[in-house]
DNA sequence: TGTACTGTAATAATCAACTAATACACAACA
DNA sequence: TGTTGTGTATTAGTTGATTATTACAGTACA
């Protein structure tokens, strides 16, 4: 019995709309440490989509740290997700009250991501400045 | 002469980068308001690309209402950039400082990037809230 | 009025992201 | 040990974003 219900028509990619729900299941704790997910097949076969769709969304969710494949057993929440569901939880109330502040300012939801993507990059210049 | 430079092998879409490097010239002040912006063809010429692309970059930025094209006259910097670029400083330093305390409370650069997205998206929640 | 400059529009080609089809390999257990 | 479940790997098809090709249309000015 699973809680995933996808989009097929919203043109995000199935495997994005995925990791969010799993995403999004550990952070409520609908799922916890340990919690086997879904076969990839029995997946598959009940979303009515390709098993390697389901795949891929395993394996970035494993390179993000929240999921653990393991070879003929199954895929499972990783254990590592707890003390990452707290240091996440502080950092959401960061953001909240940033993006908060801007839609007061006026800005749009657009011109918010800007900002972000902006602030990013900048980054990323200070960053290499030592090196050039 | 520009100061447009861009980059054909970092996988960026090319009217993006542009479009960036305009967005940027204006929030340093190097272009203002009223100031034309260099022709299609001579951009698209001295850049070594389709005049096309050079036609969406001016398209998308006049549609964030940076942009005015004139027919038969030009592109040229919009009046509204001058009153925008004040209120964007004090957004930006919002996002500053936003993105400053997540780094150091140990966020990587995906995980900024999720939690904002994450943030919006329960905006909009809360915005149809009523409707369902 | 016609020439040389400007942006505009419609269509086609290219390329990468996404998804699918199929076959392989490890684990548990009767 | 073999059967049935699990994840893994390779390769190919589809689709949409990006860029290119080509022809059209407004503006200024000698």
């Amino acid at each position: 019995m699973n809680f995933f219900r996808l989009n097929a028509s919203s043109g995000v990619p199935l495997y994005l709309q995925l990791m969010e729900q799993v995403k999004h299941a550990v952070e409520t704790g609908a799922m916890r440490a340990g919690d086997q997910l879904p076969t990839i097949r029995a997946l598959a076969q009940e979303l009515v989509m390709n098993p390697n769709t389901v795949v891929r969304a395993y394996r970035e969710l494993e390179h993000d740290g929240i999921v653990e494949l393991r070879h003929g057993l199954g895929a499972f929440i990783s254990e590592s997700v707890e003390a990452r569901r707290k240091s996440m939880r502080k950092a959401q109330a960061v953001v909240q009250s940033a993006v908060e502040r801007l839609r007061s300012m006026g800005a749009t939801e657009e011109e918010i991501r800007r900002l972000f993507e902006n602030e990013l990059s900048a980054m990323h210049a200070e960053t290499l400045e030592g090196k050039q």
